[in-house]
DNA sequence: CAGTATGTTCAAAAATACTTGAACAGAATG
DNA sequence: CATTCTGTTCAAGTATTTTTGAACATACTG
């Protein structure tokens, strides 16, 4: 009866409990996540799942971590849009379950594709708003002033982006180091 | 009487106001601070010296802006403790003026050293104490894993660390592009 | 179908972060 | 000294973000 049984037949009281440096590793994903920009329930569950080698659904994500469904449901939700978290479908069982993708390229590739990226192009929207301003203007000091520090933006917009292919390759190039 | 009157007086009542490319620009910083999680009145304050040829003193962001006094003191301290702006005095004023820094490699320098290395350095200490839970622990089970998952977690700090350095070269190699 | 399992949505509640401004400290001035 | 100028601090107020949970879809099951 133990091997094998059946674990959680249906509802949801499942008694596994978290190991203390489970508990331990989510936080420091909870604390990741937070100096990410990223809601902290978003780094407890993939912290959770970084921990485990069987996938989990989403009900054992909100028993293990005691947090709402919103939070599971959302959470998981925009951890798969980043790549950090991809599901499966276990034959036989309705629930979908969630394992975390612990290759540290895709996981910064998918934090820049959906993080930095966005931003950069905003930036090109607001750098031409300044352009268009300042195409308005006659007032020849304020105007020079003006497209003396458009260059020196769209300068900056450059070599940040030159700089993010350069670190999804440099994270890439995985270990190989004294 | 013109070039060096005296501009302000004593008493704040300095009439200058934005102009529409300034206040697009403090703006667009604005958002950017946002995005890197600062606070948007440093994002603001920033914007507000990057426009400007000539420093400025406390009391002329607070104005300028419509920020108050804590908002304008402590974006300011926090703002050269980044390196992002740097001080200085005017022979025969009492007030301290400000400028930006406006080298791309500074500001990432002062970024990544005041917000990436302490994250890096706390990580240190996370993931000793991971360590740490795990020796005390004899189950052979989940103890394995905890220590595969301990040496994914080191291999991902070391590959920040080594990454670091490169981001603050790549941008440092100013502008020599097609 | 009715009933159940699974997952999403979203308005309201809770938690967090940011800003304000009055009180304070120090230094220069007269 | 008393006064004014400059800047800091921090408790309280405001704004923003995150979490919750109940209501709602959707799809399976018998």
């Amino acid at each position: 009866m133990s091997a094998f049984s059946v674990r959680n037949n249906s509802s949801s009281k499942n008694q596994e409990r978290l190991e203390d440096w489970e508990t331990a590793a989510i936080d420091l994903f909870l604390n990741a996540a937070n100096s990410f920009g990223l809601p902290k329930s978003y780094g407890q569950i993939y912290g959770l799942l970084f921990c485990r080698d069987q996938s989990l659904a989403m009900d054992e994500v909100m028993d293990l971590l005691k947090i709402s469904k919103g939070s599971a449901s959302q959470g998981l939700r925009a951890l798969r849009q980043l790549g950090a978290v991809s599901s499966v479908f276990e034959p036989g069982d309705r629930k979908e379950r969630f394992i975390a993708e612990i290759r540290l390229r895709k996981l910064v590739g998918g934090f820049l594709r959906e993080q930095a990226d966005p931003h950069l192009d905003k930036g090109v929207g607001r750098l031409n708003q300044i352009e268009a301003l300042l195409k308005d203007l006659d007032d020849s000091d304020s105007r020079k002033r003006g497209f003396h520090r458009h260059e020196i933006l769209s300068g900056w917009h450059r070599q940040m982006s030159r700089l993010l292919p350069w670190v999804k390759m440099i994270v890439g190039k995985s270990d190989r180091l004294p």
